[in-house]
DNA sequence: TATGAATGAGATTTCATTCAT
DNA sequence: TATGAATGAAATCTCATTCAT
């Protein structure tokens, strides 16, 4: 559900209500029970619609190593611009994985999927600790996620230091 | 209230009961609205303790920048290790910081002050940008909070891109 | 319908879902209000049902007063034995019939064709207080609904008394 | 809750809302949840106080078993007289005892302790089957629940049958 | 300072029923 | 005849907060 992602990015997790998911929509709470079992489901689907979203970054599997990270990089930095909302709801999903099993089902399979592809990358650029590089990479595009005016400083200095090399 | 820190890395600010932590102390629930007003109020005492345990892993002034940094690094890796649930509620509380004002405060002061040290050892080390690399680093920082056993592999890249330069 | 009654009898009136009906049968739940309008119809239904199966306990007629209530007695136990459910149903009913028109009428019916027979043959048998024996009976059967395997020996009971005088 | 008691026999166990419960003491919906964790606990309750009700027909144990006999059949009667309602409110917890084991423990022990009690006192009567004149005795009383008029009859009856041996 | 009782606002969920197809 | 989608009314329970003691 569109709306329930858009509240979650407005009131957070904690303050997502199924009256205003309804009432966003249109409709009543009954009638998005009857399509939505129940409130956790919700917070399931709008975290597989997030995994979905960030997976669109991944590059494109023609390009060569270098270019390739650099397109993945411009890829977040874009959409960390067109839509911002998507990270603040990343990082509400991210903590709440930690109690919510299915919610971390879906947030551990994206980041298996990133950190799959961020690893390859590396390793093929000749790096030599690739997973560490993946986990800095990782690690700075979360921690500046709630902050988006940062992201463009932040993904340039890892593309720099990482072309610095 | 230390109790009250605790149960956040516990159960979420979201899960976070008053009766639970008048609980944890032993006391009833209306004896704690006695010492702390309003749950917000709690949650604003949660910051400021959390803002403070995150300042003592500032450098000492009279290191060489390097060192400082060097030392720096190495606290906030001895933290992560020593005490995890602190970056666990740091990360609950930027999070809440959007919302509430006065746990905003708390992060934003906090961050403002460790935004100065780094620009200015950066600076200090001669770095031909010292506010994005300090962006780097918070962010990197930030990011790796709910994965600590991650930590010290990306706190020593931050160490290692540096000293590569 | 024959689903409804063997659900009633598994999780009684209160836990009778419309819902759980349909799927017992294969349909829909809008397909099952085309056939019976209302919950309440549904129920009344069942009562009817239930005071139909217990009617076929009556003696028949050509036998001798005494034969007649020992056929009746040992119908009832076979009844007992071989649907136990019936009279876990009826035992629902009962209480409904207090606040339900339609199921007070089934019930009614049932009980004053049952009183009918009973009073009959009491009074066949020379008792100097048909009536009364015969709310003895009625009395005592309704009170072992709940516990098919008593039954067998109240309903002796009811017999010996009987012919011990 | 002798409020719940008295609305459980009006409107049954089914119909039972704890909004009116707590209209009729008086007081708010939450604070009845202050007293009584939850409805099955409010259930349970009303169980135990029918069970004590239902106790206080007991005969005097320095009764010659005869007149103890007679002394329970007549505080049955007196107590049916006296309060029907209990009497309703007993037929709809053996009901819902076949679901609910903190109710069936409460009605369980009620009859345990009477059939008992009943046993002892056809035994000391040098009944042949003290047994099934217990279960004689137990189940005309619970099947006459739902027609207090009718009861004077039928204890009558199982006093005179007795006497008349 | 401490507490127990009380509260009100609100949240999720259930369920019989209806409407349009 | 059958159905899926929609609904509204209601029910239980939670929780921060307040009041009187």
């Amino acid at each position: 559900m569109r709306a329930a992602f858009a509240l979650v990015a407005e009131v957070g997790l904690e303050g997502l209500r199924l009256r205003q998911v309804a009432a966003a929509v249109g409709i009543d709470q009954s009638t998005l029970h009857h399509h939505v079992a129940t409130k956790a489901e919700l917070v399931a689907a709008v975290a597989e619609h997030a995994a979905a979203l960030l997976a669109t970054t991944a590059p494109p599997s023609h390009l060569a190593p270098a270019d390739a990270l650099a397109a993945h990089l411009d890829a977040l930095a874009d959409l960390v611009a067109r839509r911002p909302e998507l990270f603040t709801v990343t990082a509400e999903l991210d903590l709440r994985a930690r109690r919510d099993p299915s919610v971390r089902a879906a947030v551990e399979g994206q980041e298996a999927g990133w950190r799959a592809v961020l690893t390859g990358l590396f390793t093929a650029l000749g790096e030599p600790d690739p997973a560490a590089r993946t986990e800095l990479v990782i690690a700075a595009v979360k921690g500046v996620r709630l902050a988006p005016d940062l992201a463009p400083r932040v993904l340039a200095q890892l593309g720099a230091t990482d072309r610095g090399k």
